[in-house]
DNA sequence: CTGCATTTGTAGGATTTTCCTACAAAACGA
DNA sequence: TCGTTTTGTAGGAAAATCCTACAAATGCAG
């Protein structure tokens, strides 16, 4: 991607500790580009001139205002952004067409994950409307579960160690093969499953485990 | 740290995407272990026997719940756990009176920083009440610029150009320094700063441009 | 059931990053 | 003005990241 084609991404969420943890993790990707932030509808509407974002991440309830109806003024006056809406809960179809009857381009939900936010960031900032992942949480379940059985014997084994935040060089040890094997594991590992740093692993593994319990 | 003191913390947060993004945060830590998380009070109290953390990271308003309600019923269970709750709004000190007479240990509000709640989750580990960081944020916004006066000049420049993404390499380049002088700007930043990852950085640059303009 | 394609186990090299240490010159404080 | 910090600078060791490679095992299509 060059520099020209980096998202310029606005962020209105409400409550920091929340804004700063998503951020944080979209900020890990290179091709966003954070032009501004706000906590409130109003704000949002008087800063977005300055910035000229090309995605508006917006949830729906802020404090002030409504966020559709902030996004709806923001369209009004910038056409060409895309914006993408946090919704309380999952969306149905109806719902969905009302949303874009505004001009939203896509809606995710506070039960869907980072990833899923982050792709549709991608998705919609050309201008494209995304109406992706209506799954219900228990097709997540699923999916985590496929996810978690590509991962070859081997692979496992390191991602169990890997996520009990075993140092490389010990896992190395404990399976008789070098660090550099480990590392391989690692590598696939992370691009199977779609994650680029061990919390997602840790948080992945956490949850994995739990439902294979009962 | 001796594995034996790593902090078991079980997190009780309504929505995925926000929960996410503080775990992600919060596990880059190598002293806190996720032992467990939830979405409503109800699996909360029916989980913690069975993992026993010793700390419960809980949000005040569950969906189906009252965290400080779930918390009490926690500590009435469990009289060794540390809960730390997640208030919505900044707390004034009767609140507080209120929370501790429940045996809170100690409160975050939604306004703070991911920062501020880690540093809270150590203090509050051991059992000890953490009363702490009610400024308002006038003035964390001041420690922030404070934070930044800090850095020298060099190290100003390097952050600046740290948070366009400008690669070391090229920093060094631009600044007529090796590398490894690059690097230790860099930790210096981040040690003064109190920051790990880069996206910290950038959000931190970010909030200081926007400041430093009217 | 057999041959081609993919996955798995394994690891090396190049480059970068991290972590720690060092040290002289400048700035600061008492 | 004299000792203490801070600043600018960088080196070394160890680890991580990003590629590439390749033989053996597995799996699938005809």
């Amino acid at each position: 991607m060059n520099p020209q084609r980096r998202l310029r991404l606005f962020a209105t969420v409400s409550h920091r500790l929340f804004r700063d943890g998503l951020l944080f993790q979209i900020l890990h990707n290179e091709d966003i580009e954070l032009v501004g932030e706000s906590e409130t509808g109003v704000e949002t509407l008087q800063r977005l001139a300055a910035v000229r974002p090309g995605v508006l991440l917006i949830e729906e309830n802020l404090k002030d205002n409504d966020g559709l109806t902030i996004a709806e003024n923001a369209l009004s006056l910038h056409p060409a952004l895309s914006v993408l809406l946090i919704s309380d809960t999952p969306v149905n179809s109806s719902r969905m067409a009302i949303y874009l009857e505004s001009g939203i381009k896509a809606v995710v939900s506070k039960q869907q994950s980072i990833q899923e936010l982050i792709k549709t960031l991608f998705y919609i900032r050309s201008g494209q409307v995304y109406l992706g992942n209506w799954q219900s949480t228990r097709d997540r379940a699923d999916d985590a579960l496929t996810a978690y059985q590509a991962l070859s014997g081997r692979e496992r084994e390191v991602a169990r160690l890997m996520s009990q935040r075993v140092a490389v060089r010990d896992i190395a040890e404990e399976l008789g093969v070098s660090c550099k094997t480990v590392h391989s594991y690692k590598d696939r590992i992370f691009v199977k499953l779609g994650f680029e740093r061990l919390p997602e692993l840790i948080l992945f593994m956490q949850r994995h485990h739990q439902r294979a319990l009962p």
